[in-house]
DNA sequence: AGCCCTGTTGCCGA
DNA sequence: ATCGGCAACAGGGC
């Protein structure tokens, strides 16, 4: 679930409802936790968060006491609000309303961290520029630049962050464009096209709260299996770098 | 029951 | 440098 549009969207939630001060936390201390518990407590209890940056696939939460709190969610992550909701929790905020702000994760992939200052989180990681804040002309060098098949390079989050392997699919069946097309072969005109298609599918997605089912029936996202009928031909599966890659034969060269 | 699949990432080796 | 394979992990589908 979790790429740039999904992750936007925890970042919404996380905003509207966690800014209450944090009565208490619950730690499920597992491998994603790259600080111990009691760092986590004494950043976080007492104290509120006061916004919620995304770069990527990474969510920054802002903390009164002026860090952040570092999290990634794998494959399997999720933020969810309410009561009683402990299953796979990995992380929960507790406020005095009795509800809970709990970063769960199934498959425990992920990162759990505590950081001073984003810049220098996102540098050392060696994370790329966030794929909706990118300009033209860096999507373009950054392109350009690399080799390989172009969906790797999509995906490659050193190079530019928040695409994954849903979304890369989606931007290359609406550029008409082959998953294993080679950057070389590439011609500049469907590079800025590429950049166009990112960015109006990412808004879109944004705008329909990262939910598929809200999405237009012509997205891939749509119909995202083996012999599903696009409007010139039938989806295909391939695997490309090892992920399940869905394309049209038909449209995308 | 058991095997294969999976929205991420990082490491290893050809 | 690039690419495939595998591993971390756990649940769902067949």
């Amino acid at each position: 679930m979790p790429e740039l549009p999904d992750v936007e969207q925890m970042r919404s939630n996380m905003k509207k409802v966690g800014g209450k001060k944090i009565e208490s936390v619950h730690v499920n201390k597992n491998r994603m936790f790259k600080v111990s518990d009691s760092t986590i407590r004494r950043h976080l209890v007492g104290n509120r968060i006061t916004k919620v940056i995304r770069h990527g696939k990474y969510l920054f939460a802002q903390i009164s006491d002026g860090t952040l709190l570092v999290l990634h969610f794998g494959m399997t992550g999720d933020i969810v609000y309410g009561k009683n909701r402990y299953d796979h929790r990995i992380l929960g905020l507790e406020y005095s309303n009795g509800k809970n702000l709990n970063i769960v994760s199934v498959r425990k992939l992920g990162i759990v961290d505590v950081t001073d200052d984003i810049d220098n989180y996102i540098s050392k990681k060696g994370i790329g520029p966030d794929a909706l804040r990118i300009s033209k002309e860096e999507f373009r060098r950054t392109i350009g630049s690399s080799s390989g098949f172009i969906k790797n390079v999509l995906m490659d989050q050193k190079k530019m962050a928040g695409i994954g392997n849903i979304y890369a699919d989606e931007i290359l069946y609406q550029s008409n464009i082959h998953p294993k097309r080679r950057i070389n072969k590439l011609k500049d005109s469907e590079i800025d096209d590429m950049y166009q298609t990112m960015l109006r599918i990412l808004k879109l997605a944004i705008r329909h709260n990262a939910d598929p089912d809200n999405y237009p029936q012509t997205y891939l996202i749509s119909n995202r299996k083996e012999g599903a009928c696009c409007k010139k031909g039938h989806i295909k599966k391939i695997r490309v770098n090892g992920r399940p890659t869905y394309y049209c034969p038909d449209i995308q060269k």
